[in-house]
DNA sequence: TTATTTGGTTTATATTATAAACTAGTCTAT
DNA sequence: ATAGACTAGTTTATAATATAAACCAAATAA
């Protein structure tokens, strides 16, 4: 009837960065929060567990001197984003 | 760029219970019981906050002499479940 | 009578989300 | 050069949430 809702995916924030992520190459953390609106702490949170659970990858970087966290969705993350999306569906009857 | 998820609606187990109550006139709590496949104790939780956010009415009745627990979905609470649906579209990009 | 089941509610716990506080380093102005 | 503000984050504390376990009262079954 009602299929599992991914709980690392189901949270407002997680979700938006995944959003966002899957439509592009890669974003970095300023990017991130200025899309999200989200404070910089809670980002940074957000950002661990996905890249934890294996859903985006984060990267280290420089950009001249300032410290740069580059992030990207893993193919394992698209993978959970689609079957989020798919479980979604049953709870919310969107046609097709 | 995101819109806020109501964060009643935004529970797997309160969206299920709406989902269910908005293709229905009423439900008893036995039915959103096996329908939802929650525990007696966290739906009955669920049900109050719904309640008490208006989004469903709550009516304590009898079916012979045992108790039952019926639950209708207002006005508001279909307000509520189509602005949820709305909001939750713009992090997963679904088509039309 | 004594279980057992039904239909719940209350309470306790563990997890989560979130912001506040903090860190490390850079840039700017004096 | 040094004080102050800014950037790009991380860590920590707190409040809210979800959830199940424990409980309760009444009905039914043995």
């Amino acid at each position: 009837m009602f299929k599992d809702l991914d709980p690392l995916l189901h949270s407002q924030l997680r979700l938006a960065v995944m959003s966002l992520l899957i439509g592009v190459k890669e974003a970095d953390f300023v990017f991130l929060k200025e899309k999200t609106g989200a404070t910089a702490g809670n980002l940074s949170v957000q950002i661990d567990k996905l890249n934890e659970a294996g859903y985006i990858s984060v990267e280290k970087t420089f950009a001249g001197k300032m410290p740069r966290t580059l992030c990207r969705i893993t193919p394992q993350g698209i993978t959970a984003f689609d079957a989020y999306v798919k479980a979604l569906k049953s709870y919310l009857n969107i046609k097709k």
